[in-house]
DNA sequence: CTATAATCGGGTAACGGTTTCGGAAACCGT
DNA sequence: ACGGTTTCCGAAACCGTTACCCGATTATAG
């Protein structure tokens, strides 16, 4: 009582394997009549027949499964972002296969050899830091399509929101509010959004001719900006706002504040990036930017399908999104609150 | 310059592809020459061979794959019980498909039959609601193992949270802090987990003689527990406490307190249940009930490697949290605040 | 009515592993 | 030295599907 095989559809169709194979793939068009065709599916459905993926996997070199290595699946960040791709990929009737490298560089290499192993088609890929070249450089020879979503590494196509004016466009707004005295607390170095966001941010003061008051760098996570306002507000009285790398490092610098029993947004304004946690869960709400990590996720499956090897670079454009946790201060309130401003790449 | 084949090894090490195959798969015990082995284990370093699993698979009749089928993955309950599932599935040499259904049944349905077709070893599954058995049921046919998470399938092994003690502990809690009307904000009445919250907590406020103000049924979103609230605050002005059937519908809750000006929780306290969210994103620190998801996930997992297929019934310990957004009411302060109480199922 | 296409569909060999079977060589006791 | 075990390993079949090559049948033309 094995598994129903091709060769019982063909015995119970009256027909040869072959034939049953060329009505499951669709190849009979001007190579077969439509009646022997209707007895094939009859067959099919009778015998409740799902062709077996290994044997066509071996025999068609293409597994229709795809991948999406990222470092966290319970950011939120992250599983929005793979949600994107599982959408666009599952319309295309292929499977994803996530992996959680967990932030570790050493779980992301083990997972290049599995994926190497498990012969998927592509890979929707957000590194941890900057990945170790070689695991991934052996899959691109497999003709094995990559795509870099999020991040940018040299040399791979690459997905990205636009990090940069967003950033100079939420330092701006800070200025315009009056807000003189400003820190940063910027994401890991060597990851290229989080250093983006860090320099458009700097950019756009500089223009201004104003200097950061600070700039510490964290790890993304609600603790790390946690830990880092304690220590900023310890060593500068006079901080006027605080703008996190992202928004879980944001809410952290809000605790702390509450903590240090210092008023927000009253004696120090705080803003934040991402925009993917609901939207109200914190009050005062927070003023950020929004990275459409949705599409993103599906932007990079697109081009994961089209395959375009030559290694582009695509941004999406980002929006700023006022909130009430950075109110104008002082007498410059030119009059910018409560407007949406949606800003865009240059071409 | 195809790819590398275990006869090109075999061809290498100068022995045959038996040969090679019983190194790759340990069969080698008491059954080969060390030398012969190094010579084989060298061959296949030298060419940098790696297995193609398609072909493996067809033979052995085993995927190496097993998935998780869940609503949400954006969802943090969900993606931190996938990461304990996939925790234990990396550390068993397999690989974790993720499917997410979306909450919508026919895409739950799709699904089962794309898993049917990929031939997976098993299958880690939270449902959408009551599921469509039949669909379900062909693979189990097929001799693949199926375990139920966080929710109960009539005739499926489950693992699942102790909801009905947790959920009465909380209401022993509030009533023993001096509440007594008390709406409640139910989940779905078709998942179980849901059921059994509001049973456990309507049992335990009968058990000392006390109604429930109201029962209103959402789905577990943030927006519905915004909803429920308005309206119940339109309809009994002398609400003491709303208590949620999660946590992201006890926040909508209390931005609706906010939004009509009732303070929390000063005039109505509130809780939640499920306390995965970073423990304090919310003020007042919310009152809930934590569940274990990762371990959730985690146990999930070794349930289906151990292939218990009678339908066993694993119930995890669940621990009340109290927090700032139900202190002691009225005159009946039993000092239970800020104790962490441990629940266990009886045995 | 035959020559010739066009159409339809069967046969067979891969694909890249694992597994079974059995043969050769080595080892053993007598 | 000889029969019997054991150890080690190769040959060949097999898993279920698709690709390729042709032969058979029908339609079209001459």
């Amino acid at each position: 009582m094995g598994r129903v095989t091709i060769r019982d559809v063909a015995r119970l169709a009256g027909v040869s394997p072959s034939t049953v194979s060329r009505v499951l793939n669709g190849k009979d068009a001007g190579h077969m009549r439509p009646e022997t065709k209707e007895r094939v599916l009859a067959a099919i459905k009778a015998l409740d027949y799902t062709p077996a993926k290994a044997a066509r996997t071996l025999r068609k070199k293409k597994t229709g499964v795809i991948a999406i290595l990222l470092p966290d699946i319970s950011n939120p960040f992250f599983s929005l972002l793979a949600r994107g791709v599982a959408a666009v990929a599952f319309e295309h009737g292929l499977s994803t296969l996530i992996c959680d490298s967990d932030n570790s560089l050493d779980k992301e290499n083990r997972y290049w050899d599995l994926l190497r192993a498990e012969g998927v088609d592509g890979v929707v890929f957000v590194p941890v830091g900057q990945p170790d070249e070689a695991k991934a450089h052996r899959l691109r020879r497999r003709g094995v399509n990559i795509v870099v979503a999020d991040r940018r590494v040299e040399g791979y196509p690459t997905v990205e929101a636009d990090n940069r004016t967003g950033s100079a466009a939420l330092a701006s707004c800070l200025l315009s509010l009056g807000y003189r005295k400003i820190a940063y607390l910027a994401g890991p170095p060597d990851v290229s959004s989080a250093a983006d966001r860090l320099e458009g941010f700097l950019g756009a003061l500089r223009e201004e001719g104003v200097e950061p008051l600070a700039v510490l760098h964290g790890d993304f996570t609600y603790r790390s900006g946690y830990a880092l306002a304690r220590e900023l507000f310890s060593r500068h009285h006079d901080v006027e706002a605080i703008v996190a790398a992202n928004d879980l490092m944001a809410i952290g610098a809000l605790r702390a504040a509450e903590d240090v029993d210092i008023s927000v947004p009253d004696r120090v304004g705080i803003a934040g990036f991402d925009h993917v946690l609901p939207a109200d869960l914190v009050r005062p709400r927070l003023t950020t930017v929004a990275v459409p990590a949705y599409e993103m996720g599906e932007e990079a499956m697109r081009q994961l399908l089209r395959g375009d090897e030559r290694a582009g670079r695509r941004v999406l454009p980002v929006e700023l999104i006022p909130g009430e946790s950075t109110p104008p201060r002082g007498g410059d309130s030119s009059g910018e609150t409560g407007v949406r401003k949606r800003v865009r790449d240059k071409p």
